[in-house]
DNA sequence: TAAGTGTATAAGTATTATCTTATACAGATC
DNA sequence: GATCTGTATAAGATAATACTTATACACTTA
């Protein structure tokens, strides 16, 4: 996996904003469908073009899913990706961000590639 | 806790960098002072600025402390404060990414003003 | 089919990041 | 003190983000 801590870059870089945090927030903390993407931007205190463009970030890393219902369109957490980051960066700190296990012999440690 | 989600969002951003990720991980994955600055810079192939400003971002949230050895600086990995701002985002993805679980009664939700 | 509602995209602007080179600064050594 | 090594900061170029308004698009409803 050579670009693994690439791909951990972009989805840390992701969740690295305060809107979009709020987004996943929004979401996860109401009912399904409760607040269309209009709804969200008035929370967020931002357009709702800007709205949408924080949700395609998201869209993108597959955060968040689109279900559209008539010209309403919702958002919901994919929760299954989002454990799974949730994983990766729990792999993140234990194996990459932790003193070496291995008394610094890289040839014998299975991460030696995986976040270079 | 008004701006928590505003710390978050700035950790996860100094986080969101793939630059950034390969100094922490050749600083944790080697012995204390193996490297300095300009070391650093050659391994991530930029130059010595551009990498004194990643590692000034590091600071700043208190991941990386300066080691000042004569006319070189070695950084080292504040192991508590990462493990803090882990705690944090587990945190994060476990209470406010989580689906609610007081049945969206957000008067008896502990965790209500928390990621506002 | 025409009008209405809501969302995505386009285009443009302002702000912020990331890099470069040049230089100032800190400390060691001659 | 003068010079050397390495780092931080300054200044500036370029690129990427994050917003805005305008508009195109998807769908509903009269």
């Amino acid at each position: 996996m050579k670009d693994h801590i690439k791909n951990m870059a972009e989805v840390l870089k992701s969740l690295g904003d305060e809107k979009r945090l709020k987004i996943i927030k929004i979401l996860a903390s109401n009912i399904d469908e409760a607040f269309c993407v209009s709804d969200i931007a008035q929370q967020l205190g931002i357009s709702q073009p800007a709205t949408s463009q924080h949700i395609k970030v998201l869209k993108n890393v597959g955060i968040l899913e689109e279900n559209r219902r008539g010209f309403r369109v919702f958002y919901t957490i994919n929760s299954d990706v989002l454990a799974e980051y949730k994983k990766d960066i729990d792999e993140l700190f234990k194996k990459a961000f932790q003193r070496c296990q291995y008394n610094f012999s890289c040839d014998k440690c299975p991460y030696n590639n995986k976040y270079q």
